[in-house]
DNA sequence: AGCACGCCGACT
DNA sequence: GTCGGCGTGCTC
């Protein structure tokens, strides 16, 4: 090596020593086993080296490594040091530890080891989101908090951590009790709306009670809004310094900063978004996450895990209690504490009655046809009076399908869809011009006709958020009028008089609670075609409606709020009228297992060139009891095939998938890509 | 992505 | 008999 171009080492080293094992090479544990960064599938698996007696300090398992791999220098992360290798392979020596900070525990590594069998992808893929990237500058910084934070003794002894909002729920009080003395306990809940601190105050009375026992606590919510209504609770009750928060949209070195925080062993309570589901929480107690339905969970990046899903791995494997709690109620869930593996914690039906707002649904609204402003907005009758009486009281939340970007154009005379001539792609509103262009090919349609009827005027056959805002701004003359956008975020709003339209999910939180609540696009979501529409749009709806004010008032709140719900009556309108996504959610899940579809049953996709994908599952070995469904063809000659499993089957199935790959990439075949339990599919 | 190793053809 | 082409497969 280039000892010569580190004289201090050599000079370092005792040459006079009598060594046991390899010359120069640390006496004890010489090996470190490394996951190293490579796409490859086939090279998917931990590979060995020597460490050099310079580095044998440096070299704990868990830090970050470089190795000399083929030709070339890698990446990796230091899994753990062994007395011996294989026999027969001649170990390269580590390169060099590239920092002492050891950012990979050996509990978040098996967590990251189930993930990827779970879904049938590398390890590294899954690391990737664990570990954050390294910030030099950060490794050095003081560590402004100090050693032991929150661990200061109040001078009249240890408080006791109250349980007085878990103990609202049935099964509540003995859940909070297991959590306090060291016990690992599962539950699902559905929140009650209109609860002192709302669900921050919830999560963090379960995190104190487990912080009271002596273990950590980890708290996974969908994304930015909802951290930092999180955080904002948690300020105020335990202070910035009690807890850390990790999330990619800090930006890389704060992320580093407060992920360092969590590795050294000074934050017990932490925060973050779905990459925080592998926070290394030293002898974590609970995993807590909130609204899993929520498809953010969900990494958009191979290997496509849920956080969701990590999770629950990752409490079997540190033997940690779990909370599922969200507005409403996924199929997944549901299916928790169908199989008994989770607790249901239901709240009093009087309770919630009382607390959640008053729904009226809105179908059959002659009158809207009539008054063309209101049909304008799209704004049933009934919808238009509830939001006039709560405007005298307070804020008017309208929720509202997409943003006003390229809305799909439609016939004005005849409704037919504009689509493209060339290749068939829908035709959108180009912003820049203002004349109609394909959404695939780009080709400028102008003049346009209809290919029907022959009309030449279009319409946007979908207004978003934006248009719908200037609309309601016609409707509702002298109110103010704000919307919130993915694209423009806005996390609060004022307990004063105005209209917000915002998009689900980007709803902005109202001091005090929404007089009422319109949900205006239920036919236009519904409308999408697929398994779990009307799961997503009760999930979407539950989380708009528990940002009004309860029917009544209490705890010093408001109360009056109303929802109303637009569109064709249907199961999930009646679910969201009787407040209750529990009992649809239970439905769906019995419908499916009837079915056999998903999550009643596990699925994995395997797409590719087609001959490839169709020997990929000729190749494919999973037993009769799997249902395999295709080849489909898709565009540019590629086959999506489909198969069918039950959980018990599911590890068995994934192994053959991941194996099978790496078979298929040592051959140099054509990569076929593979999800397990993709979503949106069906 | 490189690098070793191996089989085969050409040249001393 | 030896050298060197590049094709296949492994990389600790």
């Amino acid at each position: 090596m280039e000892r010569s171009a580190q004289p201090s080492l050599l000079a370092g080293f005792d040459l006079s020593s009598p060594l046991p094992g390899i010359p120069n090479m640390a006496e004890e544990l010489p090996v470190a086993r490394v996951v190293i960064d490579s796409p490859v599938p086939h090279l998917d698996r931990p590979f060995d080296y020597l460490v050099p007696a310079e580095l044998d300090e440096a070299a704990q398992p868990g830090v970050r490594v470089k190795v000399r791999f083929g030709g070339q220098e890698l990446a990796g992360l230091l899994a753990e040091r062994l007395e011996h290798s294989d026999p027969g392979i001649k170990l390269q020596p580590l390169r060099t530890v590239v920092s002492p900070e050891v950012v990979l525990s050996a509990p978040v590594l098996a967590v990251a080891r189930a993930v990827a069998e779970r879904y049938a992808g590398g390890v590294w893929d899954v690391l990737r989101s664990a570990v954050p990237a390294r910030m030099a500058r950060v490794e050095t910084e003081k560590d402004a908090v100090g050693e032991s934070p929150a661990e200061e003794p109040s001078p009249h002894g240890p408080v006791e951590p109250s349980a007085a909002l878990l103990s609202e729920y049935h099964g509540g009080a003995d859940y909070a009790q297991a959590l306090r003395t060291g016990g690992a306990p599962r539950a699902v809940l559905s929140a009650v709306p209109n609860r002192p601190g709302d669900w921050p105050a919830l999560l963090l009375e379960a995190a104190e009670l487990t912080l009271a026992s002596g273990r950590g606590v980890l708290i996974v919510v969908p994304d930015a809004r909802d951290l930092t209504r999180l955080c904002a609770t948690l300020d105020e009750r335990i202070g910035e310094h009690g807890y850390a928060r990790l999330s990619a949209e800090d930006g890389a070195t704060p992320r580093y900063r407060n992920f360092l925080r969590v590795a050294r062993g000074n934050a017990r309570l932490v925060v973050g978004t779905r990459n925080a589901a592998f926070a290394p929480v030293k002898d974590l107690g609970l995993a807590i996450i909130w609204d899993d339905a929520d498809n953010s969970h969900a990494e958009p990046r191979a290997p496509y895990h849920h956080a969701r899903e990590v999770l629950l791995l990752r409490c079997g494997i540190e033997d940690a209690g779990l909370l599922l709690a969200a507005p409403g109620r996924s199929a997944e869930a549901q299916r928790l504490i169908r199989s008994g593996w989770a607790a249901e914690l239901v709240a009093e039906r009087k309770l919630l009655r009382a607390h959640a707002p008053r729904v009226i649904a809105a179908s059959d609204e002659f009158e809207a046809d009539r008054d063309p402003m209101l049909h304008a907005a799209r704004l049933p009758a009934a919808a238009w009076r509830e939001a006039k009486a709560a405007l005298a009281h307070g804020p008017v939340l309208v929720q509202v399908a997409r943003t006003g970007f390229m809305p799909a154009l439609r016939c004005e005379r005849c409704r037919t869809p504009a689509r493209c001539t060339a290749c068939n792609g829908p035709l959108a509103l180009d912003d820049a011009r203002g004349a109609p262009a394909c959404g695939w090919c780009g080709l400028v349609a102008n003049p346009w006709n209809c290919v029907e009827c022959g009309f030449m005027r279009l319409r946007a056959a979908s207004i978003g958020a934006d248009r719908t805002a200037e609309e309601l701004g016609r409707a509702f003359p002298h109110v103010k009028v704000v919307a919130a956008t993915g694209a423009k975020p806005l996390y609060t709003v004022p307990a004063t008089p105005a209209l917000v339209v915002a998009t689900p999910g980007a709803e902005p939180v109202a001091q005090d609670g929404y007089a009422a609540v319109l949900l205006l696009d239920g036919d236009r979501m519904m409308a999408r075609e697929g398994l779990r529409t009307g799961e997503e749009v009760l999930n979407r709806w539950m989380g708009a409606a528990h940002l009004a004010r309860g029917r009544d008032a209490a705890d010093g709140r408001p109360g009056g709020g109303t929802v109303v719900v637009a569109g064709e009556p249907g199961e999930p309108m009646r679910a969201l009228v009787r407040f209750d996504a529990a009992a649809y959610a239970e439905a769906e899940l019995d419908e499916r297992r009837t079915l056999g579809l998903p999550p009643a049953v596990r699925t994995a996709m395997v797409k590719g060139p087609a001959a490839t994908a169709d020997k990929f599952m000729a190749a494919l070995e999973v037993g009769d009891e799997v249902r395999r469904h295709g080849p489909v063809l898709l565009g540019e000659g590629e086959h999506r095939w489909l198969l069918f499993f039950s959980y018990a089957q599911g590890p068995a199935v994934t192994a053959a998938l991941r194996a099978l790959r790496a078979t298929f990439s040592a051959a140099k075949e054509p990569v076929v890509s593979i999800r397990i339990d993709p979503d949106g599919i069906l």
